[in-house]
DNA sequence: ACGGATGTTGCAAG
DNA sequence: TCTTGCAACATCCG
């Protein structure tokens, strides 16, 4: 679920919830989520005030005083979640931070693949994956410049290049599709023949849709009731995600699904023609 | 019943 | 150096 529109809406649910709380100690259920021994870790969270809640692309930093940080990282499935002291702790639930208010503070995450790094705040930008990641998708960010120039270097094709955080930071699997539906490019387009129209396009469409989904609070794919804040409504406004042999919105083709990089890719074949090369 | 797919990223192997 | 493919883990679907 999590991709850029999703941390966002957890980054200011967080801050609704936790901001100016104090850590009175933390558990570590599942050591190897985190990126010290769960001893050093307790220690160094222990009576921390929760100050700011920041993110980068998909990550969360939570700023703590004494200038710490944790890079927090969803991955597939991680969740936040608040609950009051006494509440059932779920086979998900891999670490919990108790608060001197009482409540506490959970991650959960089904498939375990999140990762929390407790770092000296300033060195977050060492931590893998934030060390290489590209701008922003905003408009004072992510410059038409910028884009031509990476776009211009690579003979990679356009899918599986969105999805590399070093390039844009925040696209996921399904606002990959969407962007690119919304742009008329075919996903297996390689980057470097795209037109400067096709590249202005395709910034306007990735800005406009990451923002679009943030106002809806992200897509909740998944049934499952999320067990942090809203449910996410933006679902309702995908147009080829999880559509594969529905009509295209837009012209009434069927839409296709095909699998690019391992990663399953919905387009729609009349709307988004491959162009200029030979396949 | 079991193989394959699921929103992500880091790293190993080529 | 760059690119590709898989592993990390659990669940669900057909």
């Amino acid at each position: 679920m999590p991709e850029l529109p999703e941390v966002e809406t957890v980054r200011r649910g967080l801050t609704q919830l936790v901001e100016g709380s104090t850590i009175q100690s933390v558990d570590v259920l599942y050591a190897k989520m985190i990126n010290l021994p769960p001893n050093d870790f307790k220690k160094a969270l222990r009576g921390k005030l929760i100050e700011k809640i920041d993110r980068r692309g998909k990550y969360l930093l939570i700023r703590l005083s004494d200038n710490l940080t944790i890079v927090s990282h969803l991955r597939m499935e991680g969740k936040y979640d608040v609950e009051p002291e006494g509440a059932p702790v779920g086979k998900y639930t891999h670490i919990i931070f108790h608060l001197t208010d009482g409540r506490q503070l959970r991650y959960n995450d089904t498939r375990k693949f999140g990762r929390m790094n407790l770092v000296d705040t300033g060195t977050e930008m060492q931590v893998a994956g934030l060390k290489t990641i590209g701008p922003e998708p905003t408009e004072e960010e992510l410059t038409v410049d910028y884009m031509q120039k990476i776009f211009s270097k690579s003979r990679k094709v356009i899918k599986p290049f969105l999805l590399d955080q070093s390039n844009i930071a925040g696209l996921g699997n399904i606002y990959a599709d969407e962007v690119l539906w919304l742009s008329k490019i075919n996903p297996q387009q390689p980057v470097n023949t795209l037109t400067l129209g096709q590249i202005k396009a395709l910034r306007k469409n990735i800005i406009a849709e990451l923002a679009k989904a943030i106002a809806g609070h992200g897509t909740t794919v998944h049934s499952y009731s999320t067990a942090y804040g809203e449910a996410g409504s933006f679902q309702n406004q995908l147009n080829v995600y999880g559509r594969e042999g529905e009509p295209c919105p837009r012209c009434g083709t069927k839409i296709v699904k095909i699998k690019l990089a391992q990663r399953g890719t919905h387009f729609c074949p009349q709307c988004q023609p491959l162009r200029g090369v030979k396949k």
